[in-house]
DNA sequence: GAATAATATTTGTCAAGGCAAATATATTCT
DNA sequence: AGAATATATTTGCCTTGACAAATATTATTC
């Protein structure tokens, strides 16, 4: 279809076209493994419960940042996950404008049932380079986001 | 801060995190270079008018797939873009439910400032890299998408 | 060739995120 | 200490995108 545009139709896609698609089909893959493991959670609530599981009890703009949610999404998606019984707000220690947002045994519980989904989207995303070349990956990309981050 | 888990807090992100924050890294820095040049798109938008320039008039639903955007969605920017005057919808000519979406000359302008914009950001997001290291970089991730769409 | 299925576009509805304002508390500066 | 500033959370408002339904047209099947 439209033959008359098909030599520039096949150029490559840029990088950043690329890592937007990737980016697209994880997401969607995640989602699908979670549901068809009976489990309700949508991405952004995947990132923040694992967040939870993985670095530990910490306030809701702490979580924020590190997902990178916008603050009042995150009092949004808090609601509904406290609502849910996936984790509880409690009262910050040192700082009584903070809360300390912690998981509850059924938020762990589920993080259990979540992680393997993480497991196998990644194996499968990663099933057609070596080690080293996994490593590359990481490492070249570590370099694109401190390159980004570093445009002074 | 939270030093009590610093042991976990520090673990590596996995591949997956890293391509998200790559990928809103450089939809944030596009977006500021786009402002900066005086041209007034989003992101989606960038890339509907990068997709008729590049590739030349199609469809609305053509469109659509090769921006990963809803066909809902697609009909509300095409509203936009064309109130704007940056592209037409004109009758297609083989098919009467379609439309031909192409760029009038005040698109094609604003195309030929913003890919500049486009430039400057693909080459500050590889800057750390050399051509050997680009090239497997673009390879890697197509074979990621590769992997993730053929999960069958 | 009529019936059925598929596709293109539009519209309505909803969920999610960004931004800004409001409030409460901490921190810094003088 | 007191004032000004910064940060944490919540809420309201707005935009965007996904999904589903409606309509028009094309393609396929019997």
């Amino acid at each position: 279809m439209s033959p008359s545009h098909s030599s520039l139709s096949f150029q490559k896609d840029s990088i950043g076209v690329l890592i937007g698609l990737v980016r697209s089909e994880l997401v969607r893959a995640l989602e699908a493994e979670l549901q068809a493991s009976g489990v309700d959670l949508r991405f952004t609530q995947f990132l923040i419960l694992k967040r939870l599981a993985v670095a530990g009890p910490m306030s809701a703009s702490e979580l924020a940042r590190s997902v990178e949610l916008d603050g009042g999404a995150m009092t949004r998606q808090l609601d509904q996950l406290e609502g849910r019984g996936l984790l509880r707000r409690q009262p910050h220690e040192q700082d009584r404008r903070a809360l300390r947002i912690e998981l509850t045994p059924l938020g762990r519980t589920t993080w259990e049932q979540m992680t393997p989904c993480n497991d196998r989207v990644l194996k499968a995303a990663q099933k057609a380079l070596d080690d080293t070349e996994r490593e590359q990956l990481r490492d070249y990309l570590e370099r694109v986001l401190t390159a980004l981050r570093d445009k002074n």
